[in-house]
DNA sequence: ATTTAACCTTGATTTATATCAATGGCAAGG
DNA sequence: CCTTGCCATTGATATAAATCAAGGTTAAAT
């Protein structure tokens, strides 16, 4: 019995960009009425990897991972998603998806299609802000992860993985402190670039050091300060040492 | 003598956002007069972290790096800009930079203020895709990047990078097999997640064995297929062999 | 012109983490 | 119900790449 619910209910009321979403409905209504969303189910795509472009999709409820394939069709995964989330805005640049999406348990999510959002974007400024807060948030995010993997060890990686979904989670107005994660061992391991077996041991290491619990899918924060200390006073980036910030010399400008 | 004079010549016509930026001035005029650009030198920087969000830029020579500070203040250089590349897209997440943008050699750039930029919006649906576009590239190109952090290994790493600063010269219109790298050894294995003294080596490596050329901050390209040859055959991802790509059970829907 | 600091290279050693291997439990499907 | 395959854990071993160490070269500053 899954303690943190996300497939549960979702109104817009709990949507993170409403803006975007139904006021394409009815702009005069303040209260609008609930926008009909499908539902997919476990291992379902919502798109695949080179489909066409034609809409993007607000994920209402449940959870989905966002992968794509490099050469040799190996998957890779890019992101996870939580309700809230916007999901599609890779098709943007070539006019079809980088990536595919995934459901990691029963979802269900808003489609907006494309020339119902440009219709919206050239009349509405918040939606253009929403929208572009929205990417640029998705690439804030990303920069942050990939910061992650570089400076942190196999600990330090997966205790931030589990303190940003622990974020996620209370986001949305739920439990931050004991959830139940969605994604498989092997998604953890692709996500965060180590081997599953090291995902294992270190949950079981955790455990054993009454940092968080763990039983199968469910993760129960015990100690966050001892949490936060492995974060941060464990290691010292081998890489960064040299890279240290210059103060600019002078800025000297001309216009041409 | 640099061979990829970055730094050189860059009208509009060279701009890889035409759209966003002349039209703005003067949209009656098919050829756009020269919009007026700030001049910057090495190490200057464009804005810091934490720097509130007035403007985007157009990069229209020379090269920059920005990079994002994580919590015990280490830089983590998140991407290389060259020309035509749109800077500070990071600052619509919450108004404020995330990152900061460092040049790394004598360059310039177009600012567009942030009003001007949603007036621009507003009217014209080729700057509002323009722009998505460029957004929605950024992300692609990053959601690339993690993956082949996740999936090479060091000499795999190093050879995409190559590789793709390769392609980015060539779409400039420069030559993508003879250039001068624009950034040290210290932040080329910052960006990577690599000791720089494996950088160092691989680089020889890959000399002696008559793959490249290395001379200081120049490298030639002399074998792209066994380069290429590198990159497919030498590893079998470790962390991917469990996440094959399931078929949807069956894609039932529901309206609600 | 001389000094100083940044940048880069190369070698020896250590270590974190992947890989190999084997086993147990749970869930889905027949 | 049984069975098949997915998922997870744990131990032993191998290895890629970090770290430690030292020297050399180039560029910037005095």
């Amino acid at each position: 019995m899954p303690i943190n619910k996300t497939q549960q209910p979702s109104l817009c009321q709990h949507c993170n960009m409403p803006g975007v979403c139904f006021s394409l409905v009815d702009k005069s209504k303040a209260e609008p009425k609930v926008r009909s969303h499908k539902v997919y189910h476990k291992s379902d795509e919502l798109f695949g990897s080179g489909q066409t472009f034609k809409a993007i999709f607000i994920l209402r409820s449940g959870s989905a991972k966002s992968s794509v394939l490099d050469n040799s069709g190996h998957e890779q995964i890019s992101r996870f998603h939580y309700p809230g989330d916007l999901l599609g805005l890779d098709g943007f640049d070539n006019g079809s998806h980088a990536q595919s999406i995934r459901f990691l348990e029963t979802s269900s999510v808003c489609r907006i299609g494309l020339g119902e959002l440009d219709k919206a974007m050239a009349s509405s400024a918040s939606i253009r802000l929403n929208l572009l807060q929205g990417m640029s948030h998705a690439l804030n995010n990303e920069d942050k992860f990939l910061l992650s993997l570089n400076n942190m060890n196999s600990a330090q990686r997966l205790i931030s993985f589990l303190l940003d979904l622990s974020s996620q989670f209370e986001k949305r107005g739920l439990s931050g402190k004991v959830f139940d994660l969605s994604m498989t061992r092997v998604d953890i391991a692709n996500y965060l670039g180590m081997a599953i077996e090291t995902v294992s041991r270190l949950l079981t290491q955790l455990h054993n050091e009454h940092i968080i619990e763990v039983e199968k899918r469910r993760v129960k924060f015990v100690d966050f300060r001892k949490l936060h200390q492995y974060l941060l006073l464990e290691r010292i980036p081998h890489n960064l040492l040299g890279a240290k910030i210059r103060q600019p010399n002078c800025i000297q400008s001309a216009v041409a």
